[in-house]
DNA sequence: CATCCACGATCATTATTTTTATTTTTGGAT
DNA sequence: ATCCAAAAATAAAAATAATGATCGTGGATG
């Protein structure tokens, strides 16, 4: 099965896959709502996921399907949209994570190799994956105060939006800035968004 | 000629306009280097070009194109990075302009509409277009200030770096927030970023 | 018990606005 | 080709607001 909101994206791989006689497409769709339900009605051997899609992100559908059915197979397919994003789709159960931009030969072979149980991880992405400090972990109330950094919020709007005091947000600013290791919040919103920690 | 960084994109598309008997692809490649000679080899009637390409941006191309082959046409086909890469692409000299993500038959009408010597800019872009306030303009001088704010440096860091005062650099970044319509310099950086007008 | 969350207070630094003024550049108009 | 007007870049000063660092305290949670 195929996921990914580019319609152009999925027959490219469609053609890719159907043009071998060891593979073929069972079911494609540009939404992560729709791939919950065509995966239980296709079950397919392996899915293509991309992560960003309208709506339901890639890395909630791979969730959702996991949780009903826990020997489903996924190779992300997307972007590069920084090391976050890969910790998350690995987290969530995706067992290959390619590139668009890889030559195509790595999408066959990673999903030849996915398929029959083993993992794919072409080495830039093992290499990112392996830069992410593991002192980078926000909370989820750090997570909630960067992104309205990224909306562009003085700590005086976020205290009032949370509930809180300034005094507190200043204090989670500051803590945030220390996990990303920059000094200022407008570096931290372009390392944030950089490394996929909050999307557009 | 299609333009594209992403393999299987280019396989996505060429599949749609082969199985056309009145299109043809007669060269594809994923750099705007190679462009400019593919394109000097084939003169295609329309060449089909993504914006985000490594080294060599999709603009730049299609200007070293057209200021040898001044009738060459150009469709643009890329994911959505705001209107500023639509202004300055149809600025180029490109006719059409259809995102990732709308489906193929869109591609397949604006080649047609564009090899006739027609426009094609479906209403999403035309909107995009039409909201972008011509008071946005920023000087080569601002956008350069710009860049180093999205750098994430200081009024002073970017005085050192540019040899003048921070007085000047302060007077740059007040134009920049009223232009951009913003309050603060990290709002600043994140539509600068949304609307394409610097890209990371 | 370690971590997260919340709060308070001080303090230095930085950012932003406003105003004023000089120099350079630029685009037309004559 | 030259002149004029508008725009942009430069600079300075002064005042206000916002930010970030650094202390310390306490409650809640797993």
């Amino acid at each position: 099965m195929i996921v990914d909101d580019h319609p152009l994206m999925r027959v490219g791989v469609a053609s890719i896959i159907n043009a071998r006689s060891d593979m073929a497409v069972v079911a494609q769709t540009g939404t992560g709502e729709e791939a919950v339900t065509l995966f239980a009605h296709h079950q397919p051997d392996v899915t293509l996921m991309d992560l960003r899609l309208p709506q339901m992100s890639g890395v909630d559908a791979i969730l959702a399907i996991r949780s009903r059915f826990p020997q489903s197979k996924f190779v992300v397919l997307t972007t590069y949209e920084g090391d976050e994003d890969i910790h998350r789709a690995l987290e969530a159960g995706a067992k290959g994570y390619i590139i668009k931009g890889m030559p195509y030969q790595t999408l066959v072979e990673a999903l030849l190799r996915v398929h029959t149980g083993g993992r794919f991880l072409p080495p830039p992405v093992a290499r990112a994956l392996a830069s992410r400090m593991p002192d980078s972990e926000l909370s989820s109330r750090e997570k909630e105060v960067l992104r309205h950094l990224v909306a562009g919020m003085s700590n005086k709007e976020i205290a009032g939006l949370l509930g809180i005091t300034e005094a507190t947000v200043k204090c989670h600013v500051s803590t945030i800035l220390m996990r990303l290791d920059v000094s200022d919040r407008t570096q931290a919103v372009v390392t944030a968004l950089q490394r996929g920690l909050i999307h557009l």
